[in-house]
This record gives C-alpha cells, structure tokens and sequence, in this order.
DNA sequence: TCGCGCATTTGATACAAGTCAATGATTACA
DNA sequence: TGTAATCATTGACTTGTATCAAATGCGCGA
C-alpha cells in the first residue's frame, strides 16, 4: 500500500474514462496531479439531492445522469438542464446555487472542494478559460430549450428530447454513424422526469410516445430501452 | 482637429455613460486605449438585424435594447434573450451565432471586430473572465426563463415581464427604492416582442396587460408607458 | 386636418394539453 | 410466491390559450 502512491491517489487520472474529455484535458500532467490531490470519487444514488443552495459541488460527473431542476413556491418544477458525462457540475463564482442538482441515475462523480477548485481557477487560467467555453455551449442548449419550451408542440418537444438523449447519452452499443440512420438507447429518466424537463404533464408525455411508437418512429423494447429505426424520421417529427 | 486626439478616437471611453459597468471596467487605461483604438460607435434602428449566422458583431450596448431570437422553419418564433446597456453583445468563441440579434429599439452600440477583440480576449486574463462571469448570470436568467417558459400561466408570465423590464430597463425617472416600491417604465417592446419573449400569442398578452390593468396591478400610461404602483403586489401575481 | 398604416384590443370559437380517475405492468421485497 | 410500491398507460372530461376575425385607437405624413 504504501509502495504503490497511485492507491493512494483520491482519483486515478491515468485510468479515467474522462480524462480527456473533461474540463481536465486543459491540463498538463503536472496541473493534473495538482488537481488530482484534491479531487474525492462519489457515489450519488438516484434521486438524491446532490447540490441545493449555498451547498454547492464542484465535480466532473463520470457516470450516470444529473438533473438541474427549478420549482415555484407551490411545487411545479421545470428541469432546466441535463448533465451527462464528462460534463462539469457546479455554479462557480456564486455563493448560492440557483438550482437544484439531483441524481437522476445512479451517479458517479469527481468532486472537488468549493475553495482549492477555484484558487485552481485562478492559478490555471486555461482551466478557466476550458471552462468558460462549456459554459457558453451551456447557454447555447438552454436558448435551443427555451425555443422547444416557447413554441414547440407536445409532439415535437418529445420528439426533440429523444434526439437529444439519442445523441448525448453514453450509447448502449448502437449504430449511429452519419450513415446508418439507427440508433438505440435507454432513457436515463423517468416519464415524470421528461415531462418535467418538457413543461409538459406525465401523461401528455406517455401519449406522444404511445403515438410516436403506433406510427413506427420508435420502438421500445421496454419502458426504458428505444430504439430509433430512422434518425431522420425523428429529426422531421422533432421540428426546427 | 489634428490638434485633439480626443476627438480622432473612435470611442471616447471617458464620457462613456457605461465605462464602469460594461466589461471595460475589467480593464486598466493602457488596456482600455488598446481596446477603444478598435471600437467604433454604431447607431441601428428599430428593426434592424444586428448578427445572423456567420456575422457576427461584438459589442457594448450604451443604448436601446436588443433582442435574441430564434425561429423555427415554419415562421414559429422566440425572443431567447434580451440585452440592455451595458450588456456585452455577441457569441464568442464561435464561428455562427446560435441566434439572431435584432434591435428591439434604436439601438447604440460600441463594436469590436472580431479577430480584434478575441485577440485582446487572450491578451487580458481579466477581460475573458469578466466575460465568463456575464455568461454565468445570462445562464442563470436563461434558466429561469425556463422556469416560465416551462411551467407559468400566461398571467405569471406577464406579470414576471414587466418585473424584470422594472428592474433592468434604464428608469424612466421612476422612485424604485427598496421602500417606496413603485415603480413606471417604458416597455421597449411591442406586444408582438412581449408575446416572442413569452411563448405566447400577442392576443394572449393583450388580455392579460388588460386584467392586470382592470386589477389595479398596473396602470397604462399609453401603450408603452406603464406604472406599477406597487410593486410587491405584481411580484406577488409573478409567481416563484 | 384628413386619411392611411400600424399597433392594440376585443370577441367568438376551436383545440391542444391539463386534470382527475382508473387500470396495467414491472420490480422489489418479505 | 404473493403483495406492495412504483411507474406507465389509457380514458373521459375540462380548461387555458390559440386562432380567426373585427373593431378601435393612434401617430404621421400629405
């Protein structure tokens, strides 16, 4: 054990499955090792809470699914953003988190306290900077959200969510080259969960679906599994 | 005129009237004199297309108002984003805009070239972050726009507008501190704008400016001149 | 001052999505 | 292996907002 300093590592970064493609790939081995001392592996089980408040969490999510979600004074809630790996969690520069994050899958995270992570902002201005660039892509999908949230009907808002969960989630041993227009997945969420990242009610969502799925658009193997026979059906049915 | 150098500079950052409050106040006067040797005052009327696609604009908004729009092929339309002064105009960053810019009222803006300013971006560490700190605010409002989008009433949703135009619009000579909660604004939108911004029909939004008025929650001075005479009340109609 | 064009309001009706309620399916656990 | 718990579907009905269609008000230029 104390031969072998990479078991003592919180978070082996050689072995990641994020290691590039997270924020960490602005850095060079030795920033990494810097970042590395800090960082702490989580487990996080479905539907907790794991940032509210004032109590914010910095991490790389390597697993799972995260949802940000918001809610009015007498309980109706809107989804306002869904994090797949490698993104990044976590409100910097705010003393209050304007969200809820929550587990909406089992989820695995690289966490890093609120203080060492931003003194490393400060000292690593690539890091920063790397950052800065998610964070515009980030505005760029809650514009393209708000779009499906102002104007699109409850079929296209289904049909836009499955493409984007199509493309994002981590594949389930699918096809989906630019070629071969198929595609098969498992929807990391529950119908109370779309519907609430749609602004529609659950049972709006399971009629679409049931809809989508008569016409032949999708298919699903189980509650959770679909599989998209033609990608550019989808991408009709999805509007824009 | 050879004689004054004041008067040769594009912009004259001195008597700017947002110098402290754009992102120039991230800057130190040499940086400031770099920065102002690039810029140059531009006036765009109401109407006018400000950034489309791969034009992109960069900009200080001293005056007016600009929307941000996004439309779907068959004419669907919605406002993404609202900019006042001293906003920071345009998608850094990135070879298309995800949007139209349009000015919602004449508009004065104080423009950077591209390759200029994403030079100067990587030249002053603290320019690109006070940047990136504006990004996280317009990803907040984005995401609380959601919210609205997602799951208000056409009333809460009105009510929230007029809010937000009372607490960032330029004041219109209006009493608005935290005690005398009145507040009288000028819309800078027609109810057609109002309508993109809310994911509703301008029919919808004539209705409810109309109960809200017969309520007493506000009161019309004309069409674009309102006054809220308190101000707690329409915050509670909002909504949260 | 007249009349044109534009923005806004108002009304009647239609329809998409919400609500309420029951049933079915799947998983988890004792 | 049954039984509860969770999740999803389906149906009947309601309702908020959209749509379509006038009517009104208002600014502006001739």
């Amino acid at each position: 054990m104390a031969g072998d300093m990479a078991f003592e590592l919180p978070a082996k970064c050689d072995r990641c499955v994020v290691r590039h493609k997270a924020i960490c790939g602005a850095l060079s081995e030795n920033e990494l090792k810097d970042l590395n001392r800090i960082a702490r592996q989580r487990r996080i089980p479905t539907g907790q809470v794991i940032a509210a408040d004032s109590d914010i969490v910095f991490a790389n999510i390597l697993d799972g699914v995260v949802k940000l979600t918001k809610t009015l004074s007498d309980g109706r809630q809107q989804i306002v953003g869904l994090q797949f790996p490698p993104d990044f969690l976590g409100r910097i520069y705010a003393k209050e988190s304007p969200y809820f994050a929550e587990a909406a899958t089992d989820v695995e995270l690289c966490a890093f306290p609120k203080d060492g992570f931003e003194r490393m902002l400060r000292q690593y201005p690539d890091l920063e900077h790397r950052l800065f660039e998610n964070t515009l892509d980030e505005l760029d999908s809650a514009r393209e959200w708000m779009l499906l949230l102002g104007r699109k009907t409850a079929r296209e808002r289904v049909a836009s969510l499955l493409l984007m969960i199509a493309r994002r989630a981590p594949d389930v041993g699918c096809t989906h080259t630019p070629e071969i227009r198929f595609s098969r997945f498992s929807l990391p969420l529950t119908r109370a969960d779309l519907a609430d990242y749609l602004g529609l009610t659950l049972e709006t969502v399971s009629r679409q679906i049931t809809n989508l799925k008569k016409e032949g658009v999708i298919e699903l193997v189980d509650n959770r599994e679909i599989i998209v026979p033609d990608v550019d059906i989808l991408e009709d049915v999805a509007g824009n």
